[in-house]
DNA sequence: ACCTGAACACCGTTCAAGT
DNA sequence: ACCTGAACACCGTTCAAGT
């Protein structure tokens, strides 16, 4: 039974859940697969093309959840995706980070940010790779706030500042899609009226 | 003559001005001042408490280059001292990483964003920490992907992607403002009409 | 083909001891 | 008060050599 390379994303996957970024070290994956440290370096070229596995991993499955929405309008099914990005990675630790690195080292790896980036273009967004860029900047930045802030609890429960979480998000891609597309009434509430 | 902080923050920002975070390490610090790395450890707590003060070195001036724009809209104010952020930052690689390290760390230790969320209140926005946070996302966001293209033109320059530069962040900027203060057509143009 | 053993060149942080 | 010397517990990556 030799070692493969779905067992070594998983594995790394499972780490980064448990115990974050700061903890995913290559010797330390190799101590929970019972390897030594060179024998990572067989099935993955280095940590940087790990993390483009382990970020695909993560947002496996979010695609499957985004169907054709039927009956809803371009906005609708884009802020639909966006909402299961965020909620693929908000219960893993650092995986902002991660997807950011993946990101930016193959841009192209990550199939729900081309996705993403098709919707966009398809509802007539004249410069959708950049419209994609803004939203995932919201996405990915409002999940590492509200890590953070989670973190920070952990550390100091005293200190519990605003949430700055989920309520912070939608309304942050309101105001975005109201920015792509337009608005009826100025956005007042917090998140969705009554 | 012995060593002071501000010497240690000042060789901390030369180093990641010319060499970028990578390099940024408390040994090659301690090595370009002369000194044994446990003396670092004299006059900064540790190494996230000195990129806190990098951070702050970073945006220090951006304020002063925003006076009250007397005659102009907030909208305006706004959009001028994120600029201002942005500049300050742009040709400094890794800031905006350093500078989310320092936010996440103490955030109210940069005063440029509490003049930004200061701002925003003033605006009428009614969640103006929130909204601070979306024009940060974008503006730190953005000024990454332009820092990573030019990395990657450095090393294969043949891979010329789109720009993903000043036009990007401008666009993304008027979005954002538009989706916060209304707007009185859709952004059709890249930015700004002839 | 796949892995071990061992090395290379690094990290951040601490702390007794010196001046 | 300020710094050295030296250690502790780590890193990512490479590569001959084994099976």
């Amino acid at each position: 039974m030799t070692l493969t390379r779905e067992q070594v994303e998983d594995t790394a996957l499972g780490i980064l859940t448990r115990f974050g970024l700061a903890d995913l070290s290559m010797r330390r994956l190799a101590r929970e697969l019972d390897v030594q440290v060179g024998a990572l370096y067989w099935h993955v070229k280095n940590k940087q093309e790990l993390l483009v596995g382990v970020a695909a991993r993560l947002l496996r499955g979010v695609e499957a959840d985004t169907p054709t929405l039927e009956g809803a309008g371009a906005r609708e099914v884009i802020a639909h995706l966006a909402r299961g990005i965020r909620t693929a990675l908000v219960s893993v630790p650092d995986s902002a980070e991660v997807v950011r690195v993946a990101q930016s080292l193959q841009s192209e790896a990550l199939t729900p940010l081309n996705r993403l980036r098709s919707l966009l273009e398809a509802a007539g967004i004249e410069n959708a790779a950049w419209a994609q860029h803004l939203v995932m900047n919201h996405v990915l930045g409002s999940i590492a706030a509200t890590q953070e802030a989670a973190r920070l609890a952990t550390v100091d429960p005293a200190a519990a500042t605003n949430p700055l979480g989920d309520d912070a998000f939608e309304w942050g891609l309101r105001v975005i899609l109201d920015g792509l597309f337009g608005k009826a009434a100025p956005a007042e509430g917090l998140a969705g009226g009554p």
